[in-house]
DNA sequence: TGGCGTTCTCAGGTCCGGCTCAGCCGGCTT
DNA sequence: AAGCCGGCTGAGCCGGACCTGAGAACGCCA
């Protein structure tokens, strides 16, 4: 189990890697931005723990620049601040936990165990098909550079069909997901939502990224139409 | 994106309720440990919320019931207290998070959403003869790289004849397994539906992987012709 | 309270998939 | 050769799947 550390208080990383050491992890550490992010990009490492203020890179850069290099390892972000807009920035770059400083040892291994359990996103953050993309992260749609405004349910609808993006799906598996379970109405609701969003994401662009599959349901093409 | 949160204060509930719907969440608010377990046992959620403290099974014995019964649904806790023995037994239990209150809405959004990302979709079967390929999952059907677009009947028919390569198969085994068991009408749309399907995977690529077994049936060849 | 945005229902219209039917073909029997 | 039989196919009808505009219901906010 390899863990790059990035922490520029000297005492605090040697103690870091002393403790995951002791837990049976393999332990690099760096000791600011620039290495860190060197490091990554040349090592497979299952995990990464980055602190946020270093010298030369901060810790949010280094993991824009590993995700922009398609670099999926799970980051843990070490901050000494605990504001909200902290922490959501965190997840908005990339990062896959947040622990706040001080913070007991016992909970930043447990923390990185479950990040190691779960593995690396094998898939990046945004979705795509075509030139229509959909960032959960974000909460945004756009086609090529336009943003697309949508409501609540049309982007649950879009959701749901990005994430089965190429398959054909029935709109009883739509009302399951993307409904209510207990919902007991028609599912003509799932034609108008459909039509709705066609007249967002394709009609604006002459584009059928939506096919009906008659008597089946509905597909997203994975050219984006 | 279904969410079960389980929460007995009333009013934290719904204003969690309000803001995941607005996140555009499809949202059910469960307020014991015992309707929480039992409603996370019998839908399918993407993700769970669970308050610790709860009246009847508390947020441990939820969790650890779930797992119990083979469910690996996400779970966030949300905990009260904030002394790293809770936040480690979270984990133990199985639970893949934990936010400890009060905690800032955003944050909550964050991390379901974190949670909900690694989801991986597991591919079953395609089925194959020669390059002729059929996967059930994506209800798609290709000859080479060439996709194939059939009607439900169509698609019902090349299943069954798929799931039967090489076998000789009667009109009558066909209308019952492709049709309804007690329909009553002529075999002759066995016949109409086999010109259907020849017309689409064999003409265009001047194969025969449907072959005519005269006073027996057809046959699927499995070399796809 | 009134305006606004979102969700959902409903009814009318279009069009396509499912099926029947009748005619044809080709091989086998007598 | 004639007749029969199983299979093939083009034409066409019908029901229903699908789409859409209108508007009701609902919650939110000023």
């Amino acid at each position: 189990m390899r863990v790059l550390v990035v922490e520029d208080e000297v005492r605090l990383g040697a103690a870091i890697r002393r403790g995951l050491v002791a837990e049976g992890f393999v332990v690099d550490v760096e000791t600011n931005g620039e290495d860190g992010l060197w490091a990554a990009q040349n090592n497979r490492y299952d995990v990464l723990v980055l602190d946020i203020m270093l010298p030369r890179l901060n810790g949010y850069d280094v993991c824009r620049g590993l995700r922009e290099g398609e670099n999926w390892t799970p980051v843990l972000m070490l901050t000494a601040k605990d504001g909200d807009l902290d922490q959501v920035d965190a997840f908005d770059l990339g990062a896959d936990d947040y622990l706040t400083k001080p913070f007991s040892f016992a909970v930043l291994v447990a923390r990185l165990r479950a990040l190691v359990r779960r593995g690396a996103p094998a898939r990046p953050v945004v979705l795509a098909a075509g030139d229509l993309r959909l960032d959960p992260a974000a909460r945004s749609v756009t086609r090529g550079s336009a943003p697309i405004e949508l409501t609540p349910r049309e982007y649950g609808l879009l959701h749901y069909l990005m994430r089965h993006t190429g398959e054909v799906v029935s709109k009883a598996d739509i009302l399951e997901s993307v409904w209510d379970a207990f919902y007991d109405g028609d599912d003509n609701v799932v034609e108008v939502y459909v039509g709705y969003l066609r007249r967002k994401i394709d009609q604006p662009f002459g584009r059928h990224a939506i096919q009906t599959q008659r008597g089946m349901g509905y597909r997203l093409a994975s050219d984006g139409g």
